[in-house]
Formats: structure tokens, sequence, C-alpha cells
DNA sequence: CATTTACACTAGCGCTTGCTTGGTTACTTA
DNA sequence: TAAGTAACCAAGCAAGCGCTAGTGTAAATG
């Protein structure tokens, strides 16, 4: 077994856990379904991760790390203006959300399965991505882009825009790129 | 075994299932638990209900049930002013998401575990709890108290009010009201 | 009084689960 | 060419799973 290590192999295998964790959900996900998937036998499996667990972290690792300097690249390609960056955080949020979609409805949907040592190491990632919004919406607060509670108002914009993972086809019409310009309209003081 | 029936025994029964699915997830609660929870052993369970799918809709009907009712009732005690309904209706979600916490998280949350049947037969109660929403929001984008497209909004709005499960304290000093309010002040055009 | 009904029990069947063990194969490196 | 290593397999164990069968008992019903 490796100790965090992200070979090829393992990247892939961990991107096709991820596949199969958002069809079946994690629990209903068994190690043989995710062997075949992977065309080895379920007893290889543990070769590559010590347990079911560690690949449920490598999974929610993988989106989270990837969100994050996706979000970090897009704040800094613009300028101060508050209201680019609040766009820019927007878009970002949507396009690494639905570019790696099944790590992050797994990271969204399945986090309390993670066991709590899995999970402490993560919250970190997690709040760092988390500070940037905070950051991006005191910004928008102070140049009176927006108005209300600031705990409020960040808790609002996320749950607004993680909840598109349950609703939005790709397929359509729409660009995930429309949806934060829509969201960021909505809730803009005019 | 009872064919739809909603004894008061069951019902109770329902409550705790509702418990302990919120804390464990469907997948992982095993009948045993159910069992233990409800100071019985795990056959007597199967006198209740006909199977653990069984269990899971029972949850899930009831809170929609009661969802549906609240809202209705919430709509009908305010005039047909547009802003007022649209307040009313941000409170009833609100207040019936928290009122019934359990069995909403369940519904929110584990609605993809039920199988077909179930499923067909619980989407009209959701449907129709949503097409009270789709109305009320067209009536403020008709009075312009609200702008842009009435699908993506709507759906904005439901995320918004349905992630507030993730992050919302009761025992905190906001109550859902405080929420709503802050929520419908946030979108309204000024 | 006889029968039914509601609710609970004991015991366990058949199956699936995550994971282990002991060994093989193919490729790389000294 | 010998040693090391990464990747895999066949076989299966112990535990836990949903659910069933058959029985007991007290209260309601005819």
């Amino acid at each position: 077994m490796n100790v965090m290590n992200a070979s090829p192999r393992r990247k892939e295998l961990t991107r096709l856990a991820a596949q199969l964790f958002v069809q079946e959900g994690f629990d209903r996900t068994t190690v043989r379904m995710l062997a075949q998937e992977m065309g080895i036998k379920s007893g290889s499996l543990f070769h590559h991760f010590k347990d079911k667990q560690e690949i449920l972290a490598a999974v929610i690792e993988e989106g989270t790390q990837n969100a994050l300097s996706i979000a970090k690249a897009a704040l800094q390609e613009c300028d101060n203006d508050p209201e680019a960056r609040l766009h820019a955080m927007a878009r970002a949020h949507l396009e690494t959300l639905f570019a790696d979609r099944n790590a992050h409805v797994v990271a969204l949907f399945e986090w309390r399965r993670l066991d709590p040592d899995a999970s402490a190491h993560l919250s970190h990632l997690r709040d760092a991505y988390e500070a940037l919004w905070v950051e991006v919406i005191d910004d928008a607060l102070a140049a009176e882009l927006i108005h209300g509670d600031r705990f409020l108002v960040s808790r609002f914009i996320l749950g607004a825009l993680n909840w598109t993972v349950r609703w939005y086809d790709p397929s359509g019409p729409r660009t995930p790129d429309d949806l934060a310009d829509e969201l960021v309209a909505m809730i803009m003081a005019r």
C-alpha cells in the first residue's frame, strides 16, 4: 500500500471511484464494484489503498485541492475591483464544480462518511477555500455591492451555488458562467 | 403488517427512524439499530413496516405532507400582496425545515435511496410543494420585486434555503424567521 | 365464551460485506 | 543476471446484513 502517494495509476483509480460513489453513494459502493470498474479483483484494491475509507479521502482531497487552486488563479487574474472578484469567484466555483463534478458531489454529500482523522485533515483544505469566499464577500459588502450580514450572505451564496449540482444539466442551453452571472445579478444592490 | 396506516405507534416509530437516518444515514442504519431505538427486537419491526424501504418512504412522506400543509396555510393567511407572500413562503419553508428537521434532512439527502415506486409516489407530493413556490416567485417577478430568470431564481432560492440545514444552529441567536427575512432582503430589488 | 387482531418474541437462514493471506507475474534497477 | 518492487490474483474468513418462520400473549370483538 502507498502512503499519500499520487501515482498516475492511483489517480485514475480515484477518478473511477468518484464516479461510482456519485452513482451509488459511498455506502452502497462495494469494494467488488470498485474493483470491477477498475478492471482488477477486489483483493488487489488494497494494494493501492489501505482501506475503503482511504479511497473516499483521496477522492475528496483531489477535488478540494483542485477547487482551491482554480479559485486562487481566478482571483489573481482579475484586478482589485470587488465586483470583478465576486464574479470571478462565483464563476470559478461553478466551473470547478462541473469540471470535476463527481469529486465535488462526493465532497458535498459524503463528507460525513470520513473517519475523524481524515475529516480533520481535509477540513483545513476546505476552510482555506471558504476563507477566499469570506474575503471576497467582505470586500463586496465594504463596496456596498451587496448588503446584509456577512455570515448569512456567504452561507446563502454558497448554498445556492452548491445546490446547483442537484438540478443543473450541463447539456442544456445554460453555461456555468450564465448561472454565476445570474446569481450575482440577483443579489447585487442596484 | 399495515398497509399505509398511520397508527400513533407507527408515527412514533417513524419519528425515531428519521432521527437515526439523520445520525447515521439510511444505508448505515441497520434494522437492529432501529429496533433497539424503538425498544423492540429486530424481527418485530416487520410487523409495522413491510421492509426497510417502507420506513424510509414513511419518513419522507410524513415530512413532505407537513411542509405542504404548513405552506398552504401560511399563504392563505396573507393577502394577495406579492411581497408578503414571498416572505410568508420563505418563513414557512424554514419553519417546517427546523420544526421537523430530521424528516426533511432525510427527504433532502436520502431521496435517492427510495425504490422507483415510492419515489414516483412521493415525487407528486414534492412537485405540489414546489408548485407553490413557482407561483409565489412568478408573482414577485411580475410585481418587479425581484428580477431574473424564473427558473434560475427559484432554484437559487430553494438552494440557499435547503442548504441551511448544513450550517444553521437553532440554539444560536438567529431565528428561522431572521434567516428568511435576510434572504428575502438580499434578493429584493431596491 | 370463542375468535380475531395487534404486537411482540426467539431463532436463524442465506447472502454480502470489508478485508486478509499467501503467492505469482512483469518490469526495473544494480 | 540477480535482486527488488509494483501490481495483481485466487481463495476465503469473520462479521454483519435484511428478512422470514413460527410462536406466545393480552386486549378487542362477535
